[in-house]
DNA sequence: GCCAAAATACCGAAATGATGGTAGGGCGGT
DNA sequence: ACCGCCCTACCATCATTTCGGTATTTTGGC
């Protein structure tokens, strides 16, 4: 079993960081390949167009770092950690993302996810951002940490009231979200008071404002 | 003055496809630039990382095709196209965007582009249309054609009605809504009557949802 | 088996929203 | 000058949502 301590044995041999790419759109795939493929410390070793296909060239490869997307076929990013740190719980993975919504963030670090950058990140910002990973560090942008901070001081939602949240999102009536969850308009009545009181809103409107912002519901 | 009769000197010079990508994420750029590159019959002649850039670097290279995402800083997609129309009215523009919202389809095709094609396109998909667009044909994919056959039958809102629409899906409520444009909330209610009509819903949550789908406003 | 949390449910009052009809003033086009 | 469209505005009425407080049952963990 590998662990961090263990001398990398590809990284003695190149003398470069080892890297996975994954994902689902192959202009991001190429457009890394090429970046990173021009540095001198550093190598694609697989890439990946979905997380399932992620997971297995991780376990053959067994790169330096895993250079993620959130949103891809078969496995999210968010499984795709999982799945690699199942199975070393030391693999540095960034999370490459389009979006910032609050809950994504928090989802992808609780999975032990060392960096998060997103799609719109300069090149050296994202080349230093390996180089860092590599060496053991961390990387999360300061407008990242804020929105964490504003976002985990919230109570979370219960199961049942992510569902509501979500039919809410859908636009649907109370009476609607009744007969779609089998429970009485009073508990919908309930549920709503609930997130509105954990999501400080006064409305249903604002509530999906909210959700939205905070990844709970796509709309 | 270039027209679309001139024989383009440059294509004529080297027999290649002269290409300007333009989109704000440079591993986008350097993904198109790399797969570009790779092909005999194409060549980048030109990168913008905003739509401005874009129209500049369109006027001194005069490429054959341009490549633009459409959500950049400075000036959008649809802006860049109008400008670059304004100088040739034959130009050949492919869009290439993210998101596949009615009304940025409609915007770009009224705009003039000859192609539109989602990030998630496949390899050769994006290289083909490069080549029919080169050869003046157009390309919109059929998924796209259906949901502007679906949108198209509908109204379209005014401008006032817009203003409440975009405050209605930041969550206001009528009388907010009336503060912030300074009418009475009486107004609002009119407004709304006829928002909900022309999207065909029932209430203020199905038509946050739907002008969301149809990219009326941007949650 | 017990405790805490979650899910379910009801009542009633007050606020907000939805829908009908109606109408005057402004503005651009024919 | 007239027509159509947009923006504005009001009244009345009904439906829905929001906000108190309260209570039972179910579920999961210790």
């Amino acid at each position: 079993m590998r662990n961090a301590f263990t001398t990398k044995p590809d990284v003695a041999q190149t003398g470069k960081i080892r890297v996975l790419i994954a994902d689902d759109h192959v202009t991001v795939l190429e457009g890394l390949a090429a970046m990173i493929g021009r540095q001198p410390d550093m190598m694609v070793v697989a890439e990946a167009a979905d997380g399932r296909e992620a997971v297995e060239l991780w376990t053959q490869h067994h790169p330096d770092v895993a250079l993620l997307d959130l949103r891809m076929p078969t496995l999210d990013g968010v499984g795709a950690i999982e799945q690699i740190r199942k199975q070393d719980g030391a693999a540095r993975v960034i999370v490459l993302t389009t979006y910032d919504t609050d809950n994504e963030i928090l989802r992808a670090i609780k999975a032990g996810t060392k960096a998060y950058l997103l799609k719109d990140a300069h090149r050296e910002e994202l080349l230093d951002c390996i180089r860092r990973v590599n060496r053991g560090e961390t990387c999360i942008p300061a407008s990242l940490v804020e929105k964490l901070a504003a976002g985990l001081c919230s109570e979370s939602l219960t199961g049942r009231e992510l569902n509501v949240l979500e039919l809410l999102a859908r636009g649907k009536s109370n009476k609607e979200i009744s007969v779609n969850l089998y429970i009485s308009e009073t508990t919908v009545k309930t549920h709503l008071r609930s997130i509105f009181r954990k999501l400080n809103v006064l409305s249903r409107t604002e509530a999906i404002m909210v959700a939205n912002r905070r990844g709970l519901v796509q709309i």
